[in-house]
DNA sequence: GCACTGACGCGGG
DNA sequence: TCCCGCGCCAGTG
């Protein structure tokens, strides 16, 4: 491993900004590993990253929220991200926020000031 | 080292 | 647009 995935995984969710929501592949192409969103997935899986990642913030390419696993109740996440103004709507395949509206929409400028971060920390 | 797993994602039909 | 199959790759036993 060239540099620490999971340290960088940690920043940049807890850069996540409040009433949005990230997905997994965004988070990785962020830390500079694109096809490492599995990874990320299994970070935020029972807390890998500390307890100050707001891993609710986090959804797949669809905005699907994942469900249960890492939270205490099954719409945990849900209750989280509405309490943020986040609106979720139900769908057959679960609980969904809409990406347009409430996704993370990085700019190149944030992109780059993460590659400057890991740089300085060398991570 | 091998096989299997998983909070995932894309491309083709 | 919606499915489905396959690719992906670090962890785990």
């Amino acid at each position: 491993m060239s540099f620490d995935f999971y340290k960088r995984a940690a920043i940049v969710c807890r850069a996540i900004p409040y009433g949005k929501a990230a997905t997994y592949r965004q988070i990785a192409l962020l830390c500079g590993k694109p096809k490492n969103a599995r990874q990320v997935g299994y970070a935020l899986n029972r807390n890998r990253l500390g307890d100050d990642i707001p891993a609710y913030r986090v959804v797949n390419a669809r905005g699907i929220l994942s469900g249960a696993a890492a939270f205490d109740t099954a719409d945990m996440q849900k209750l989280l991200l509405e309490n943020e103004g986040v609106e979720v709507s139900f769908t057959p395949d679960g609980w969904q926020v809409d990406l347009k509206k409430d996704g993370w929409h990085n700019t190149m400028e944030e992109a780059l000031r993460f590659q400057e971060i890991f740089k300085v920390q060398d991570i």
